[in-house]
DNA sequence: CTGAAAGCGCTTACAG
DNA sequence: CTGAAAGCGCTTACAG
């Protein structure tokens, strides 16, 4: 039985085995990988190629530890946002790999599962974290304890030092409101997620808030598990035992707004928007096609993502600053699903 | 200036500080933190309440260095099929977390931008690597001469003993095409995705392939950057200038076939199906909405995904059995978009 | 410019 | 059951 080593079980190179094969110390052989360090040219020239033939990298790892730097930040995602925005999702870590950040994945179906990856997460010395999903503030605060920089995205979060990035909700919600009351529209309903939804819950709150103090009845508010379907099946039942329909129709997110306008369409026949107004939120690619032309609003995502990393860059240099929250404001999109009074 | 320590900034506290606390030996603190330690219940409880004091969590990156395990799997993935299947994503990520295995993110708008990311990863002692983009046969060898196992998801792969998972496009595109021809259509078109793009690329060959040898004309492929616009614009351009309509459209994924559709009832005033036949492929939550109704091709994402992380454990644990191929066929789904001969 | 040495925070034989 | 010691693979003062 011959002793060839199987290259799949080769264990990889060292830079022990490096300055072996190159003549040199250890030491050397590090300052070699590191961007500022005195070598002459001929040595590093050396250290190189004997690397080159190992197949040697610098052991990220062994690096970390004693740099107390992972250059790794953590992304904390909800299975419902990453299929609902996946392009949020994107630009963050498309805009922390440009900074040189490695990016660490954290998802579960929701904030409650979530969590124990979390806390898993506590024993990674991580750079920092955002977060797209409702943190506990226990939770947060033993990663600020470890040293972690953190930005929440688009979830308020009261945790000192602790900045955010969010889409002003509110604000867009009730210009809604005042579009649709404006436009004649009496009875209105709002369509939301499941009650804890905070985004949902935020925009919802906007919405009606703006109806009551413009003196109408306060909407009735439909809350759904986030599906096309669910949204559907609820939306229809409790038509069949309104005493009347709605005029206008404000919905959480475009998802569901695109399961009332075809549910208005093809199973009430209804004409929108004609006979119903119907308003989403996002503006998601399918809003602006033609069979859907959707009424809408549009956050500035991709520039919130982007600003979100630099905030957390800024945080993970100046640990100590002041908490900040950037609120952005929202574009309404104004398409064909809704008839708007104009001021 | 008092020398009150500031929390934020103080250091985690390690292994050496609880084993102060509690008086014992560092070994001993580092035992009442794995799974099957002999450790007397009494120490225990108080190197343990030691620790929750001091807010202690082993430092995973020192026990990944020595246990040569750092529990962390690469998901690479181009920004394209993050937002085009976002559930391919999730359930990757939260099969992986199931297995109390981290996830670390690799993303870029393309497979060539994502090769550096990839590259920077060889320094990282990742216990596996599932790709959802097409990667370099030579970077993959130096992941696998690393011990890194590797899985590839709907991308072939001629590597050895990196296993894949892959859906059969061929067949499917195979049957489509044979139920258009059998419906009575003659003059077929292709809508594809970049020339290079893999997965567009064996759809549409295989399509295009049982055009052929079922006699017929062999369809023109309209190439496309999979955008919905950009699809729309090419398809109107080809029309106008294109002999007569195509009789049936097979496009390479449901985006396209919606962009299609649009094109053709609404710039065109064509009827669906009547005047032209529409076929998608991967059977997103839109497809089946009364807006569309999109005849396509359903693969089992979720089973694949959970799949692929089956494939890469069995190879962590057995580095050097034969590499496997599974091979899913897809489900077709027949709406109301396009007219299907029936065998 | 280069080397010898200490140390990052752990795990794990090895004794006792 | 517990402790002392070696070592995982690096970086970085400290000398020279």
């Amino acid at each position: 039985m011959s002793e060839q080593t199987d290259p799949v079980k080769r264990k990889p190179a060292t830079s022990y085995d490096v300055a072996r094969a190159a003549g040199v110390a250890q030491s050397t052989v590090s300052r070699c990988f590191s961007a500022d360090s005195l070598i002459s040219a001929e040595t590093r020239q050396r250290v190189l190629s004997a690397a080159a033939e190992l197949g040697y990298t610098p052991n990220t790892l062994a690096r970390s530890l004693i740099t107390q730097r992972s250059n790794t930040v953590a992304l904390v995602i909800t299975g419902y946002t990453m299929r609902d925005s996946p392009n949020v999702m994107y630009t963050l870590a498309d805009a922390l790999a440009r900074q040189s950040m490695r990016v660490m994945l954290i998802t579960a179906e929701n904030d409650e599962d979530l969590r124990p990856a979390v806390l898993d997460l506590l024993g990674f010395p991580l750079d920092g974290l955002i977060t797209c999903a409702s943190m506990h503030a226990d939770d947060s605060r033993q990663f600020l304890r470890r040293g972690v920089a953190m930005v929440s995205y688009n979830r308020k979060i009261e945790v000192p030092k602790v900045d955010a990035v969010l889409a002003d909700h509110d604000g867009a919600s009730r210009q809604i409101a005042e579009h649709l009351v404006r436009a004649g529209h009496k009875h209105l309903l709002c369509v939301a997620g499941p009650e804890e939804a905070p985004v949902s819950r935020e925009r919802i709150d906007g919405f009606t808030a703006a109806v009551r103090e413009a003196g109408l009845e306060v909407p009735h508010v439909l809350h759904t598990d986030f599906s096309y379907d669910d949204c559907k099946a609820r939306f229809l039942a409790y038509v069949g035992k309104a005493k009347r329909l709605p005029q206008g129709i404000f919905c959480a997110n475009d998802e569901l707004a695109f399961a009332i306008m075809d549910a208005c369409r093809y199973d009430l026949q209804l004409r929108v928007p004609e006979d119903v107004s119907i308003v989403g939120f996002d503006d998601v690619a399918v809003a602006e096609r033609p069979s859907y032309l959707l009424s809408t609003v549009r956050p500035p995502a991709e520039v919130m993502a982007n600003k979100a990393v630099e905030l957390l860059l800024r945080r993970i240099r100046e640990p100590d600053v002041r908490a900040r929250t950037l609120r952005f404001d929202c574009e309404l999109v104004e398409r064909a699903s809704a008839r708007f009074g104009k001021p």
